[in-house]
Parts: C-alpha cells; structure tokens; sequence
DNA sequence: TCATCACCTGGAGA
DNA sequence: ATCTCCAGGTGAT
C-alpha cells in the first residue's frame, strides 16, 4: 500500500463529488455553502479561511484503518494505490443536497452550471484575490424563488423539486443534523420522502454531506463496476435500473463484503473506473 | 412488486 | 444544418 497519504486536490475534486470548484493559476476556489474556499495544489495548502479546514477533508478520520478495512480485494488495493491522494469530502449538506437533486439524468458540466447558475442567481456575492464569487443559495431563497427564476437557470424538470426540497429544509421538516444521527436505512428513507430524490441521490448526500460512510451509491458506473469485476460475489446479472428490493439487497451485499466504510471503497473503485473510460470532470 | 417511459437541457456524433 | 442520442435518475402508469 502507498505510504503517502497526503491530499491529491485535483483528484478529489475530480472524483464526483463536487461542482463548484474551478482552478485559477496552481489554486482551486470552491464554494461550501456560505463558504469560499481557497486552496493551493501543489504542494496542499490552504489559504482561506486561514483556520484550517480538517472537517471539510475529512482528517479526523481514521485513513490508515478505514483504508486497511476496505482494502478487501487486488482491485481495491490497486485502485488504493492508483489514488491515495484521493479523499471523501464533508460538504455543506444544504449545497449537497440540492446538487444532487440537479444531478439526476444529468451530466457532469450541466449540473455545475445549474448550480452556477443557482449561486449568481440566489447566492451572495463576495470577492477574494480580485475575483468575484457567488455563494450558494440559502434554502429560504430557493424556497420562495419562482418557478420561472428556477427554470432560468436550466434546472428544467427538476426546478420544482428543488424548490419543494428548500422549502422542506426552510420550514424545517428534514433537518440534517437528525439526519445525521439517525441510523443509514431510516436516514435513506426519510430523504426519499422528497420528491426528486431516490435511492441514488439519497446516497450521495449522506456519503457527501452527512457522515454516513456506509453508503454506497448505486449508479450507472458503479453498477457497471459491480457487473465487472463483483459479478460473482453480488449476483448482478444487468446494469439496468434497480428495483427498490434490488437496490436494497445489493447495498447490503456490499456493506457485508466492503465493511463499514463502504462509501471509501465506492469512491476509489468509481474514481478509477472513470478514469479508465476517460471519462472527463471539466 | 416490477417493467416502461417521459422528462429539461446542451453537447457530441451521425 | 438538423436530427438523434445520451448524460452519475426519478416518478407516474
């Protein structure tokens, strides 16, 4: 296994997981919520906020064991190797949430402008190095943006979901803290409740954004990887889509066969098989 | 419970 | 130029 296990940035930001960051000279500028972040690539170094940014990396956790424990086979072990600058980030949930909605058959460059768009559209402005940025949107202003606003930002059939999924945030009816807490199969379910998310983007937000590292999203590519390279070990015969029953039973092959932190091996499989398909992030 | 299908939108390929 | 197909899915029949 590689020793270095210092943050490869540029990986991380190119793994899926975000949109809105963008590089500027040898730094990356993303926004987390109501944050700018401001990071230089090489070597890591964070420049704004000044305090350093442990949460949003992830560095309280455990990689030597969370590695180790998910390190269950050569593909894991080479794709571990492959990218062992490659990180899970702890997003913003709000910001997560609503990117995720935007995602659904969508692509990688849509989606970034979508929410681009959402952010010059709703969000504040701010300024850092003579540039100008715009935060992401408050769920209050999603929540009583007009449909007509929403559409102008190319959000297309999934404008009304995010509006209903802000006004849910904004009146309080999903929290993300409880969510957070809650175990993984009762936090699934209730962020199911919101109309335009389903098993998949459910995943992705409690992977991104709430702490739940057993989750394990389910999409084209990582079915196609499952179908791969697991085809044995998981049953899977199609990379159609899932069926509730099926979505659910293979998450819980997996969480049996990759452990706890199921969500890390996810990423790294998933990072490595888009690369091979050279598949590009923008 | 399961299979099909429509869906906003912009970019790539025919 | 114009068209078709598809992209990290979901919800309605």
């Amino acid at each position: 296994m590689q020793k270095n296990h210092s943050i490869n940035l540029n990986l991380t930001i190119n793994s899926g997981q975000v949109f809105l960051w963008d590089k500027f000279g040898d730094s990356w500028f993303g926004i987390d919520g109501q944050d700018l972040l401001v990071i230089r690539e090489e070597p890591f170094k964070v420049i704004y906020p000044s305090k350093k940014i442990t949460r949003f990396f992830r560095e309280d956790d455990n990689l030597e064991r969370i590695i180790s424990e998910i390190t269950k086979d050569n593909l894991v072990k080479s794709a571990v190797n492959q990218f062992g600058g490659l990180r899970l980030m702890r997003q913003e949930p709000f910001q997560c949430y609503i990117s995720f909605i935007c995602s659904s058959n969508s692509s990688i460059q849509n989606i970034k402008r979508m929410l681009k768009n959402l952010c010059k559209k709703f969000g504040n402005k701010i300024e850092f190095d003579k540039k100008e940025f715009f935060t992401f949107p408050i769920p209050e202003r999603l929540a009583n943006a007009s449909n007509r606003d929403l559409i102008s930002c190319g959000l297309g059939f999934r404008a009304k979901y995010v509006k209903l999924a802000a006004k849910m945030v904004y009146e309080d009816k999903l929290n993300f803290e409880s969510l957070t807490k809650n175990d993984y199969k009762s936090a699934l379910e209730e962020l199911k409740l919101i109309p335009g998310i389903g098993n998949k983007v459910a995943d992705c937000i409690l992977l991104f954004s709430l702490d739940n590292l057993e989750s394990f999203p389910l999409d084209r590519w990582t079915q196609r990887i499952l179908l791969k390279y697991y085809s044995k070990i998981f049953d899977v015969y199609s990379e159609g889509t899932l069926t509730e029953k099926k979505y659910y039973e293979l998450h819980e092959k997996i969480v049996d066969y990759f452990g706890q932190y199921a969500g890390y091996s996810q990423q790294f499989l998933f990072k490595m098989e888009r690369d091979l398909n050279k598949k590009s992030w923008l």
